[in-house]
DNA sequence: TATAAAATTTAGATTAGCCTAAATTATGTA
DNA sequence: TACATAATTTAGGCTAATCTAAATTTTATA
């Protein structure tokens, strides 16, 4: 039982769980995989049959042990195909996600394990997210929001939570990445928005930026 | 309309029309495929609606022009995965083609393309096998059989035949591979057998064995 | 707390890709 | 050339994954 809408569901699931406490329901799936209330209950039951989420009418559903494992590998796969490609097949990290999502089901343990090793064992993918390792370990940076930085105070660019290929690229055309140095110069009290210096450059961004882009203070 | 199993479809046709002139049974996809003549002929209908192949009742199909430009498509994936496969992430020959069969499946041109770049546009695979370039095009060995190579005229030994693990593995034992210098040195007119010297040994072989190796003269 | 709104599930249908069994067509051989 | 055999197609079904519409349950709020 591993069937490629199945991991999705999976994954859909381990990352929902991710953003607050208890179970996951079924619309939050809905709308992530881009199907009906009705299809995500049907497979939530096909998953409860398989032991791989706890599943209860109406209350939603939890991953079991086999569950987070199964998760935990697909996301594996996914990120490290992710930082292959834009290692060395000249990707930018806003086109990767959509060819990642294809390769994340490939089925060989092989594969996986030499692509890590190939790859030297890297520890987070292009967007700054933990790859767990073959135990399924992942070490996670701790990581703030840029928008609780306090002033003055030097940060490093680690991760985004918008993981879209539009904000991507605003990023880049703000020259802002991954490992970019970031202070925050002044907050603008009217309207929210904050002076950073982002490596040389000083520039102004918006509240709804600065809460999409996590730093290690 | 690009499924899965469509594509596997219009591999097996391709490889199939390889062998011999004229139409693909139904039955020899069958086989190929491993799915009942029944499943074949659905898929023979299907195919035609698109226009990939021409379909005649009880005749068998040919791939029109479409339909050889996304087998070549698919068979190109294939074969410059293998090819990354073994030179850079440790599989032998007879490991990569269970994987293969996985990522040629994967839909992105650019990382098709990247991917031959990454490897220097390679020209043949692990087997053998022309790749063909971004524009379909490959350019094949004058290769003939081990088998009717004249005696004491040296070949080298540019592809097999038979694909299978067990028959690469046993080439692996007798350090015959792509790139070996083979010589026949004497046809043994009882059994069939030969007695020839590739690389550095000499060995003998039966006529099986003889008849699924190919040597460019 | 009653009730309206939202969330979820159920019922019933559809599609792709496969199957078995039966019918049909083609082929090889006496 | 007749007819047995082989190949192929048709008919009817199955399963996974999806859908819509209707029923049910939960939740929010007046
Ligand atoms: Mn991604
Ligand atoms: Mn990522
Ligand atoms: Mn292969
Ligand atoms: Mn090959």
């Amino acid at each position: 039982m591993q069937s490629l809408s199945t991991e999705n569901y999976l994954k859909a699931i381990y990352h929902a769980a991710q953003f607050r406490e208890g179970t996951v329901a079924t619309t939050s799936i809905a709308n992530k995989i881009g199907a009906k209330p009705s299809s995500v209950t049907d497979m939530f039951k096909k998953l409860a049959d398989h032991n791989l989420v706890e599943y209860e009418k109406y209350k939603g559903v939890t991953l079991t042990t086999d569950g987070v494992k199964k998760a935990l590998h697909i996301i594996r796969k996914h990120r490290l195909w992710e930082s292959f490609l834009v290692s060395h097949l000249n990707f930018s990290w806003d086109e990767v996600h959509q060819v990642a999502e294809q390769l994340e089901h490939i089925q060989s343990e092989k594969l996986t394990n030499e692509l890590d090793r190939f790859l030297d064992y890297p520890t987070h993918d292009p967007h700054g997210d933990p790859i767990p390792n073959r135990a399924l370990f992942m070490k996670t940076h701790n990581k703030i929001l840029l928008l609780d930085l306090p002033l003055n105070k030097e940060g490093v660019c680690v991760g985004v939570k918008d993981n879209s290929s539009d904000f991507l690229r605003y990023l880049d055309r703000r020259q802002i990445g991954i490992g970019t140095p970031i202070l925050i110069l002044h907050r603008e009290e009217y309207d929210q928005s904050l002076h950073i210096q982002a490596g040389n450059s000083t520039l102004m961004i918006t509240e709804k930026t600065a809460e999409n882009i996590y730093v290690k203070p």
